[in-house]
DNA sequence: TAGTGGTCTAGACCACGAC
DNA sequence: TCGTGGTCTAGACCACTAC
C-alpha cells in the first residue's frame, strides 16, 4: 500500500511539476502550442534553445516518448506527435477499458473513509464548476479520478493513466471543455460514488466505462468543430512555423 | 499505419535485443534471478559491477523501471520489484482487459490476408508444442498476440502490452509453463482466429480476455505450488545473497 | 561523405535522507 | 554531517540516414 503512496506522489509532485528540468519546459512549450503537432524535435536545436547540453534533452525526449507528447523513431530523431481524431478515439477507448476495472476493482475494495473522502473532493469539483472555474474544476476532477484508481491500481496502471492525463489536459484547453459537459460529469461522479458505497462492483465498472466513453464523444467533437472552424476561416492555414 | 510498424520494430529490435548496453545485462540478471526480488540496486555498485559510469545505469534503472521489473522511489533509490501473486494478479487482469479490447478492436479491421498469416504463425506455434521446443513456443505466442494488437492498437497500447511481456517470460521460465496448458492455448488461439475471419468483434473480445484470465490462473497456481515446495524443503530459506 | 541520433565518459554540483 | 540519488557539463565515439 504505502507502495501506491510513493507512486502517487512521484506522479503528482516529481515528474510533472517539480523538476526544473527542460522536461517540463519543453512540455509546456508542446502542450501550449509553442511547438505544433508533428514539428521536427532535433537534440541540437533543443539544446541550443534551452541553453543546455544534449543528454538533459535527451531525457526529456524519451521522457515525453513515454508520456505519448513526442513520438520518436530510432535514429530518425523525435517530433512532436501528430494528434487526430483517430488517436484520441484509441486512446480513450483504452482509458475507458482499463479506468472501468480499476473502477470495478475500486469498488470491491472502498471504506466507508473513502467515501467519504470521494465527496469531498467532489463537492470541491462541484464547487469550481459553480464558480465557473475551469482550471480548478479540472484538476478536482483528475484527483477525483485518482482517488479511486490508486484504492486497487497497480502501479502500472496507475502510472498508465496518469501518462495519459496530461496530453488529455492539453487537448481538452486547446479545443475547448464544453461547458454543458460539467452536468452529465457530476451525474455520473455521484453515480460513481453511489457505486463504490455499495460495493457494487459491476455498476462501478459499467458507469466508469460509460464516463469515459462519453468524454471521449465530446472531445471528438470539439475537434471535428475546431476543424471546421478552422478550414472555413483559413483554408490550408494547419501549418505554424517551428521554434 | 507505419507509425505502429515502426513501434514493432522498436520494441523488438531495439528495446529488447539490440542495445548492447547494460540495461540488457542488468534485466537478463534480475530475470535470471541473480539479483533476487527485492535487493536493493544502487547506482555505485552496478555502475562498479559492469565496469561503466554512472549515467547508463541511470538510463538502465528509468528503462527497466518503466518495464516494471525494477522500482524506484523518489531520492531513494531503486530495488528489484518483488514480485508475489497478489501483484500477478493485478497484472494479469489489467492485461485482460487490455488485450480483450485489442482484440475487439482487431476483429473489425482483420483482413483475409491477416487471418492468413496468424494461421501461419500459429501453426508454428503448433509445430514448437508438438516438438516439445517451449522456449520458441513461447515465442511463436508472443508474436500471435502482437499481430493481432498491431492490427488496431495505438502506440501506447502496444507499448504497454510489450512492457510487460519480458516480465510475465521471465516468470514463467522461474515458475515453470505448465505443459497440460498448450491445448487450451491452441485451442483458445484458433477461436480466436475463427472470430477474426468473420470480424466478430464480441467473440474476439471475450475470449481473449478469458485467454489472459486462464493464463492469470495457471500463473497464479505455478506460484503456489512453488512457494509451499519450498518452504517444505526449507522454510525461510527465500532469501538469496545479492551481487 | 556529411549530418545526426544515440550512447558513453569522467568529472561536478545540488537536494534530500539517514544518522 | 555524510552518503546517496539525481542532474548537468563538455566532449568523445560509433551507427545509421540521407545525400
Amino acid at each position: 500500500m504505502s507502495n501506491l503512496r510513493i507512486v502517487f506522489d512521484q506522479i503528482l509532485g516529481n515528474t510533472v511539476s517539480k523538476q526544473p528540468g527542460i522536461t517540463s519546459k519543453l512540455r509546456d512549450d508542446i502542450i501550449s502550442g509553442a511547438l505544433p503537432f508533428g514539428s521536427r524535435l532535433t537534440i541540437n536545436q533543443l539544446s541550443t534553445h534551452y541553453a543546455t547540453s544534449h543528454m538533459p534533452v535527451r531525457e526529456a525526449l524519451r521522457q515525453l516518448t513515454g508520456e505519448g507528447v513526442v513520438e520518436s523513431e530510432p535514429n530518425r530523431g523525435a517530433r512532436v506527435r501528430s494528434i487526430d481524431t483517430d488517436f484520441v478515439t484509441e486512446l480513450l477507448d483504452l482509458r475507458a477499458s482499463i479506468e472501468a476495472l480499476l473502477a470495478r476493482q475500486a469498488a470491491l475494495v472502498a471504506t466507508r473513509a473513502d467515501v467519504l473522502q470521494l465527496e469531498i473532493i467532489e463537492s470541491r469539483y462541484e464547487g469550481c464548476v459553480d464558480a465557473d472555474n475551469h482550471e480548478s474544476a479540472l484538476k478536482a476532477n483528475s484527483e477525483f479520478h485518482r482517488y479511486i484508481y490508486s484504492l486497487s491500481g497497480t502501479s502500472d496502471a496507475l502510472g498508465l493513466v496518469n501518462r495519459h492525463w496530461v496530453v488529455l489536459a492539453a487537448l481538452w484547453k486547446q479545443y475547448g471543455y464544453p461547458r454543458e459537459r460539467f452536468s452529465g460529469v457530476i451525474n455520473d461522479h455521484r453515480q460513481i460514488i453511489h457505486a463504490l458505497s455499495e460495493n457494487d462492483g459491476k455498476a462501478a465498472e459499467m458507469i466508469m466505462g460509460a464516463h469515459v466513453i462519453k468524454s471521449r464523444q465530446y472531445l471528438v467533437q470539439q475537434m471535428l468543430n475546431a476543424a471546421s472552424q478552422c478550414s472555413a476561416e483559413a483554408p490550408g492555414a494547419t501549418i505554424r512555423v517551428a521554434i
